[in-house]
Parts: structure tokens; sequence; C-alpha cells
DNA sequence: TGCCATTTAAATGCCAGACAATTAAACAAC
DNA sequence: GTTGTTTAATTGTCTGGCATTTAAATGGCA
């Protein structure tokens, strides 16, 4: 393997490259080891701690795992959806603030792509997921959650809904829309009013897909969309009269 | 900021979640420079090299920048949807492969998806979205085009379907879908039958674009899905026949 | 004064060599 | 045969240094 000495890129970021597409490419299997630092240096003729670089740069993707000791090493990561989610969380989380993502924007991408999993959701959920979108109703419901509290719980409840769709691939991907919305969720103050509505149209919601009726599950999440923006308009009103 | 050594982690692992953490919280805004790598291992007590892992472990996630020279150092980097898309497309990729999603799956959750971008596409696509799903489908019925070039000009196509909903963070959810599902479609011979199929289900898809008729875009969507299926399922049958 | 070339300082990029810590396998003792 | 010990391989970390890049400070010159 050779590495090109003239480009303006890092040497780490060019052998983390060369390694990464090896692993795309299925050069590299899963659970293979691969070379140690000394091989590695060697191999690219560059120095460990260079290498070292390149493979915490890998390890940030979660595309390898290491190892200590004699039978050590650096060997290629299975990707997990578990995995996978805190890092699609992050990312999303970021593109939305550090973009200045209207509310608007965000949630109406996250009702989007809910709605088209509700109606698998209708169809498959398990009782378990039902059981969980139950649950967290109930603890919406509870006097003195903070608001925080609520939205997590609010959080739980769609995630149930999604994954009620058993399909990792969809529950993935919604993940970060849903999970990156938390943020700018937690900045409306849910007044006793607000949550009893929002509690009425999750209760629609589980009952609507406990009758495997994809239309009300549809009707449902509709309604909860207007009302969570309408909400959120309110809210940005209100602080920009103070302001 | 201190750093415990005792915990079973790596320093530059623990250093990096640190500073991530201080990025989403807000702690570190955009652009703003991180104290310089020999400040850094003074505040964490470590040594440079092991800064500098931490460095790269976070460029790797595009979250900073570095910069040489005299006014040089760590950026906060602005997390771009441009810089995000790659990312996000790899990771999708080799979740499916690694995880031998089937091919049914990955193509459920991806026209699941698309299909609830559909209705919004419907109302808001602009002539330049039109006129690039046109002109894919012109070089699709190109004959002598490779299916690896076939399958290329198919993504751009749903692309195109895709950011016509004016919502970048539908667009940047949607890559991750779209795109992973390519290595699994280039397993696939597309006789000149199978082709013509295609096409016209996209050029029906684009008349019901046109027309602003989301009930045309659904169902020639749901067309598509079926037909790939089926044609993924058939390719299947013969392989395994062949073997 | 104003402009241009030079120097300087600060920072990252990279390297060499060393030692510590961990781990599994080989080995030895009982 | 089991148990304890040694050994070797590997990653984790540190020290110190040099190279390279870049902007700002400096100085010379018209």
């Amino acid at each position: 393997m050779k590495i090109d000495p003239n480009s303006n890129a890092d040497l780490s970021a060019q052998i983390a490259k060369s390694i990464r597409d090896a692993i795309i490419s299925g050069d590299l299997i899963v659970d293979q080891r691969l070379p140690s630092e000394a091989e590695l240096s060697d191999q690219f003729d560059v120095s460990r701690p260079t290498v070292r670089e390149a493979l915490k740069r890998l390890a940030a993707q979660s595309l390898i795992r290491t190892q200590r000791g004699a039978t050590g090493g650096a060997f290629v990561n299975k990707l997990s959806f578990e995995e996978a989610y805190p890092q699609q969380i992050t990312t999303s989380t970021l593109l939305l603030s550090m973009n200045a993502v209207s509310f608007e924007t965000a949630c109406e991408a996250r009702y989007t792509l809910e709605r088209s999993c509700a109606r698998l959701s209708a169809l498959r959920r398990t009782a378990d997921h039902l059981a969980t979108m139950r649950a967290e109703i109930h603890r919406q419901s509870q006097p003195g959650l903070t608001d925080e509290a609520f939205c997590a719980s609010d959080v739980a409840f769609h995630r149930a809904l999604v994954d009620g769709a058993g399909n990792p691939v969809l529950s993935y991907q919604l993940a970060g829309a849903v999970e990156a919305m938390q943020p700018l969720m937690n900045m409306i103050t849910f007044s006793a009013r607000d949550r009893a509505k929002i509690i009425e149209l999750h209760t629609a919601l589980a009952d609507a897909l406990e009758a495997i009726n994809a239309i009300g599950v549809d009707t449902a999440l509709a309604g909860l969309e207007s009302y969570t923006t309408n909400l959120a308009k309110s809210v940005m009103e209100k602080r920009k009269n103070k302001a």
C-alpha cells in the first residue's frame, strides 16, 4: 500500500481512507484482524503515531475496535444498528442546531417520516409495542412531571410506534429525525392543557393502532403535527414580544 | 477539565467525549477555536499525541477542522448537510451489508420513506427538479448503458424526487436509505424489458409530479416497489437454482 | 509615508524511541 | 493433569524533537 505524501490531506486521513475503502469494498471483512500498528507503519511507510491517528479516526466511526494484549490488535467491527443509533442522533441534532433549521421544517420532516411508518406499524405492531405506548401515555399523565421528562416520554412513545413497523432500517432512519427534535421540543413549556391535548391524541393513536386502523393512526399523527407546530409558533411569538 | 485515568476507556476517547459534549451542549460554538494541542495536553494532563488522537476522532466526525500556521488550531466545524451526506451513506451502506439486511427489508424502508416525501414533492417541486428527472429518464433509455450507470441514474432520479419536497432534513434522512440500496441494486442484472418497465414507471411518476397529482405519484412508487422487489426475488431464485 | 521583502513566532504535522499495561499462550512445577 | 509462572506480542502513553505552514511583526527602501 502506498500513500501520496504530496497530497494536501493528512497522512493519517489518507491511511484511514485507504482502510475504510477496504472495509466498504469488502476487502476487509467483519472481525478480520488488521495488521499490527508496527506492521501498518511499515506498510504505509509512516510512523506509529500517524498510524494510530488513522486508527482512531476509524474507531470514531465504529468501523474498527481494538484489543490490547498478546492476541490483540484492531479488528473490523460489525457495525450494529444499536451502535449506529447514537451517532445518527448526534449528527442529526447538530445538523439542526448548527444550520438553524426551523422548528417547522424539522417537525414536518419528522412527522412526514413517522406517518409513513405508521401504516406498517398498524399492521405489524406487537402487543409489546402497544404496551410500551400505553405505559408512556400513563407516565405522561402523571402530575409533577418535568417538561424534560415529558418530552423524553414522548420520544419513547414515538419510538415504540416506529419500531412497531418491524423494519430495523426504518427504525434507524427515524431515530435521527425523532430524537434530534428533542432539544427543540425542550424549549417549549407544556401547560397542563397542552399535555392533556397531546395525551388525548396519543391515546387516539394507540387506540387506532390497537384496532389496526391505519387511517385513524394517520389522522392522529396529522393532529399531533399541527398541534405541535401551532404550539411552537405561539411560544416563539410570545418570546419575541417579550424581547 | 479532568479525566479519569482509572476508566477503562482510552484517554483519547475520554477527551474526545469531553470536547464533543461541549460542542453538543453549546459550550463550544461554531468557528470557536479550541485551545492549542499544547494547552489541551496541559489542561487534561496528558501528552500531546494523546490529545492529537482525540482531535482526530472528532475530525473523523466532522465536528472540528484544523488549520496549520500561526493563527491555526482546531475549530468547531459547522456541520453542513453536504458534509453529513457521505457519512450517512457510508454508515447506512455498511449497516445493510454487515447485518445481512434482506433486499426486501431495505427496499420496503426505502420506498416507505420515499412515498412519504412524494406527497410534499408533488406540491413543491420546482421546474429544475422535474427537468433533472426527465434528463435521468432520458439517460436510462440510452442503449448500451451499463447496469451500474443505470442504477446510478436511478439514484439521481429518486434524489431529485426527494429534493423536490424542499425539506433539507428529509433529503438528508432519505439519502442514506436511497443510496445505501445501490450496492444491493447493483447485484441485479436489468434486462431490456426490465429497463423499459422501470422507465415507464419513472415517466408515469414524472408526469404525475408535473400534474401535481399526489395520488399518481404514490401509485407509481408503489408500482416501482413491487416491481423491484419481484425482480430481486426472481434474480435470487435463479441464482439459487444455479448453485 | 507607503510598499515590499524578510524575519519571527506560533501552531500543526510527523517521527524516533522508549516504557507501561494487558493479555494469551507457552512453559514449568507439583 | 492442574496450577502457577514466565514470556512474547500488542496496544496505550509519554518525552523530545524536527519539519512545515502561516500570519503577523519587522525592517529596508523608495
